[in-house]
DNA sequence: GTGCTTTACGAATACCGTAACGATC
DNA sequence: GATCGTTACGGTATTCGTAAAGCAC
């Protein structure tokens, strides 16, 4: 059965006529009357009876009007839901980000979003880029704030947003020692503190780059707890200007050089998921 | 948007892929993915995301398929009801038969259709013919079993059913005092008994017929009251087989004879009511 | 006459299938 | 290579409008 005879059959029932609902569907008599006898036929039997007055439903006919009136009901429902989802007065937005985005940019981007369509609910999962990538390809999160060192890898489809400076982070003894003029070789028998896989090859590499191989003493993601190490004189490290304005210790010194490098930072999503209006919404306020 | 789209969506989304889904549909894929295509254009986002395993749904496609379940329930609720009725699993009749009808024939059709089809309901009105037709003609009711004395009228569509015999009744003394060899003209002296106005037009003409005008003494509908007041020696009445059937008087006598007329039975019903099929059913049962 | 209905028929358009092509496992 | 997806394009079938006609108030 078509829903859409359904539905032509609805608004002659409740027009009382074919001529009054074709008048309301902006069609021609002869084309609603065909469609109720398609109808007729595919149900096989009557349900309505014509006169010149008008229709007047059978018993088959108030059955299917009933039915045709939920059927109406949810159509209508369906096409308002939808409405609020593309109009941004409700959705939700599964976002995954690095820590030190999700300390900075992210609030940022979530409060503007908030102000601008206060039903539109971001859920953010912190997770380190490989992790974050992989629940963008399962589905798990719709957007995904990652970062890498290098260009980014040339297989992945992503939305660059930015670059920042990768900085020398050492404790103020260092700073002191050298009066203020520390190069990367005067570190290259201090033990050193890396934070995750892609942050220590970055170290391992800017190192080399200086001629030398770092000693690798401690091991943490959590710029905090590198910090801390670092102010307490347990070693040196490299860290990105984003972890340091989300947290910045008052006994550590801070060095920027072209040669530490630099992090650029992106957005990855599934092909086309940016066409959900509140994950595009997302987008905009993390670009801006 | 159209619903139809919305269940070619719902099935997409149950079968995991468009492909499988054209499958089920028994269409190829790109009708599928032409019908998914325009359903997207007109809703303004994406409803799913495509990948070679597969689609899997977005935020609006989760919300859009909730709704589709609705209305494929819906549209497969109205097909089961709409067997139902046609299968004569369920249905009403509403019927309105005239007082001998509805004491002989009706009991024995309503029987009838009982034993074939136990969930569907005859509702009988008592109704003499012309406030039958107008319950027709009101769509109070769905079935008019009527009678004429006359040829039916011209101008009125009817299922003719049979024709049933006038009878004289007389109260036993009539027939003694005769030696059974009554005349219409020996009673024309006589009070006579009449019931509704065309039972009366009619004894008034084959009177006529029998050169006297009847002394109308008693009035009344009720062929058991009639024949109550004719056993007591009351009056005389012409009442058809029907009513006799009925209900027959022990202490009265009734004779046939061509001259008394006869009075013809039948169904009358809006045009095209006998394509509801628990009516046609009905009809069938009054015809057997 | 004015309103309701229907049928018949032609033309526009919606729709589905075929063919060709790209991406992923 | 198998399976997923898409776009382009053509023929068919649906579907709507026009025209003509029948009925009831």
């Amino acid at each position: 059965m078509d829903p859409r005879r359904l539905l032509i059959f609805r608004a002659v029932a409740r027009a009382g006529s074919i001529s009054a609902a074709a008048r309301e569907l902006g069609w021609t008599q002869p084309a609603v009357s065909q469609h109720l006898r398609t109808l007729e036929r595919s149900t096989g039997c009557a349900l309505l009876l014509r006169s010149a007055t008008g229709v007047q439903l059978t018993e088959p006919g108030r059955v299917l009007l009933s039915r045709a009136d939920a059927l109406a009901v949810q159509l209508h429902l369906a096409e308002e839901e939808l409405a609020d989802l593309t109009s941004l007065r409700r959705g939700r937005v599964r976002l995954a980000a690095y820590p030190s985005a999700a300390a900075t940019l992210v609030p940022r981007a979530v409060a503007g979003l908030r102000e601008r369509h206060p039903d539109v609910d971001v859920e953010l999962t912190e997770a380190e880029p490989p992790q974050a990538l992989a629940l963008v390809a399962a589905g798990d999160v719709d957007l995904a704030l990652v970062f890498s060192y290098d260009d980014p890898p040339a297989e992945l489809e992503w939305r660059p947003l930015g670059v920042e400076p990768v900085a020398l982070v050492v404790g103020g003894e260092h700073w002191a020692a050298t009066r203020g003029r520390l190069t990367l070789g005067d570190l290259a028998e201090e033990p050193w503190v890396v934070g995750c896989e892609r942050c220590r090859a970055h170290a391992v590499r800017v190192c080399a780059e200086a001629g030398f191989e770092p000693t690798v003493r401690h091991v943490s993601d959590d710029y905090v707890v590198v910090q801390n190490l670092v102010a307490v004189g347990l070693g040196v490290t490299l860290l990105p200007r984003s972890a340091l304005e989300a947290y910045r210790h008052p006994s550590v010194a801070v060095r920027d050089h072209p040669s530490y490098g630099t992090r650029r930072f992106g957005l990855v999503h599934r092909e086309g998921a940016d066409s959900v209006p509140a994950t595009a919404a997302l987008v905009r306020e993390l670009s801006a």
